[in-house]
Order: structure tokens, then sequence, then C-alpha cells
DNA sequence: CACGAAACATACTACTAAGTATGTTGTCAA
DNA sequence: TTGACAACATACTTAGTAGTATGTTTCGTG
């Protein structure tokens, strides 16, 4: 077959996303996700070393999709105002597009973890960090313009952009595919209820 | 002594959910629980059923406090956007207040619960359900007063309403308690952002 | 074809943690 | 006083699970 099937690390990344989302990370055993696989719990020990580095894999892979989507936007010439209402309507996409995985990454960030962690993991968990901040500054900097252009509201940031993100992180908990649900309507009333929350 | 210490069942809530707050309610046992306050795991035992009951106890307790604080000013006869204002405060104010207790609650929100559950904790579930669902109407109600009155924007309160509590949600996430953050400055801001979200 | 390593499968170990069984102490009412 | 019950403490059982050790098969390459 010339039709190159997902690789087996991406394959074991997916059911272990869903897993994980539909019954939280706590709750889903590495046997529970081969068991979904048909494969057995070698295969998810032989492409990653913990249950501790598949779970950051998996944020990681989230990060790194929103980014991918909201980046873009960031980078246009925008007004601040468009340029946060196009960065919120990307982000609410991403978040319902990949559901499964970004779901992980709400119930991993109070991760105080005082299990064993590897090597592996604490770099994983750099990286990571270092992505959200990257991210965050993306909203720190539209903002930044917005207020000194008068069209923002001047605010404490470091309140402001938890806050923002919390909206944007909203569908997390309540979407769930169905056919009708039109994603774009959702994604355009919370841009709106975003850009409104900080506007003057 | 006529100083009444607080009841046994009192301190085995408070001291479970400052350490389900710290560390997480699935890495956090009953013994932990017990050896933090000189106590037994029997003690538990003997006032709660099981270890979903106390989670419980302690999600109820919770809604009930913040249904407590934020009621009175659904009540009174503001204007709309007042009125949303006072509550959205209110709603901060409790969630600073008792941090521990609503830690708790996020945590258990997207509980799948594949394990036992007790016939009490079902009960203990549909009553907190209800409380919940009390409590978001409240919200429902003072937004759409607010749009009849052309004072809120038109929009889909069932993707609304949750993101609102969101925002007021979001210091759960965040705030440490230190010795001079001001509370009332944080609510006030959140306050402002959740009624600018929602307004024309 | 051979052979060595990658890509798995299977079986086992070690440990944690929820829940229980049972013992002990204090209290209060009859 | 006593007996019964609440309020604990202690010791034990047991199920589930992360991680490992050890086979087995596939596969690319010389």
């Amino acid at each position: 077959m010339s039709v190159q099937t997902k690789s087996a690390r991406a394959s074991i990344l997916d059911a272990a996303a869903t897993a994980f989302a539909e019954y939280g990370v706590d709750q889903t055993s590495i046997d529970d996700i081969s068991r979904t696989m048909n494969a057995s719990k070698g295969k998810i020990y032989h492409h990653f070393g913990s249950k501790g580095e598949l779970i950051c894999a998996i944020v990681k892979h989230s990060v790194q999709l929103t980014l991918d989507r909201v980046g873009p936007y960031f980078y246009s010439d925008a007004t601040p105002s468009k340029k946060l209402h196009e960065m919120a309507q990307a982000h609410v996409t991403a978040m319902i597009s990949e559901l499964a995985y970004h779901r992980v990454v709400i119930e991993e960030m109070r991760g105080s973890k005082t299990d064993k962690v590897t090597v592996n993991e604490r770099m994983l968990r750099s990286e990571i960090t270092a992505l959200q901040t990257d991210y965050e500054n993306m909203f720190r900097k539209a903002l930044e313009a917005g207020i000194k252009l008068g069209q923002f509201r001047k605010q404490d940031l470091s309140v402001t952009i938890p806050s923002l993100l919390m909206i944007l992180h909203a569908p997390i908990y309540w979407y769930e595919p169905r056919g009708g649900e039109n994603i774009s309507l959702i994604a355009a009333q919370l841009a709106d209820m975003a850009v409104g929350a900080v506007s003057l």
C-alpha cells in the first residue's frame, strides 16, 4: 500500500489523548490505552519512557497545534481589536478541532506531580513551559498595543491574560461534537466576548 | 472550655480540601489527609462513607458558599449591568476567600468516575447538580434581563454562561495568598471583564 | 541469505491506596 | 453502675497499576 498509515507513535498519542480526555488521566491506565489500540503495553513503553512522558508529549502537541493556528494572525498587521479577535477565533477553533489533546492539557495544568519524574520528562516540561510563555506573550503584546492605541481599557495584564484564555478554553468543558453545530459560530461569539472583555 | 472547637467533620473537610487543592485529588490518599490531621484513617471513614463522598461534601460546600455570597446581589433591584457586576465581584471574592474548596470543584467538574459510586454519593451528586443549576439560572436571568433592556448583546446564552463563569473562576488557577494583594481590586477587574464580555 | 537491531508481545514484580475488620476508649442515659 | 453506642485507632486485605524483564517477530542492509 502506498498509503502511508499513521506512525505508531502518532497512533499511540491519539489513542492516549482520546482515552485521557474521556476518562481522565489518572483513571486511565496504560493497559487501558493499549487495549483500545488492540496492542500491548510493551508497544507503548517502547515508544514512551513513562506515562508522564506520554502525557507531556500530548500536552506539547496541543500547545504546538494552538501556536500554529494562532501565530499567523499575531504576525499580521491588523488593528489590535481585529487582531485579538482573529487570534481568539483561531484559538477556539483549535480547541474544538483537536478537542481531546487540549482537554488533557487542562487536566495537567495544575500538575504538582510528587511522583518520580524522568530526566526526559523534565526536559519536555521546560520545552512546554517555553512554548506556553511564547504563546502568552503574543496575547500580551497584542493587548499592550491595543491599550497604547486607546482601544483597550487600562488593566493589570497578569490578571487579564489568564482570564482571557479561560474564556477561549471554555469549549473544552462543554463542547461535544454533534452533527449540526457550527464551529465558526461558537468561535465568533467567544471572540466577541474576549474583545469585549478588554475593550473600553 | 466554652469555646466550641470546630466539629470533627468540618476539620476533616478543611484538611481534605486543603490537601486536595494542593496536590490534586487523585494524588492525595486518605492516609495523607489523616496524617496532616494527626488522626487516623478510621476517623475519616467514620464520618464519610468513601473518598467519593468526602469529595462530594467538599464540592457541595463550595457551591453552597458561592451561592450564599452571590445570591443576595441577584435578588437586589439593581440594573442588569450593575447587578451582573456585583454578582461577578461576589463570585470572585468567594473563589479567593475559600480557595481550597473551589479548587477541588474545578478538578472534579469533568468527573467521569468509572469507580464504584455509593448510593449516598449519587444523592449528593444530584443535590450538587441542582444547586449548580440554580446558580447558573441566576446568571441566565440577569443576562436575559439585560438583553431585553438592550444593555447586553444578543447572544447564545448556552455559550455565554459557561464562558462567563470561566472568567470568574480564573483566580482559582493563579491566585496565591500573599500579604499585600488586594482581593477587591482583582474582583473589580474581573467583574469589569465579565460585564464587558456581554455588553454591546 | 544472514544477522543485528528495531518493534513489538507476554509474563512478572513491586507497590500504592481504598476499603474493612476489629479493638479500644469515652460518654451519657436509665 | 452499667451497658450501649458514638468516636475514634490499628492492623489487615485486596485490587489495580506503573514499570520491567524477557521472549518473539519483522525488517532493512550488507
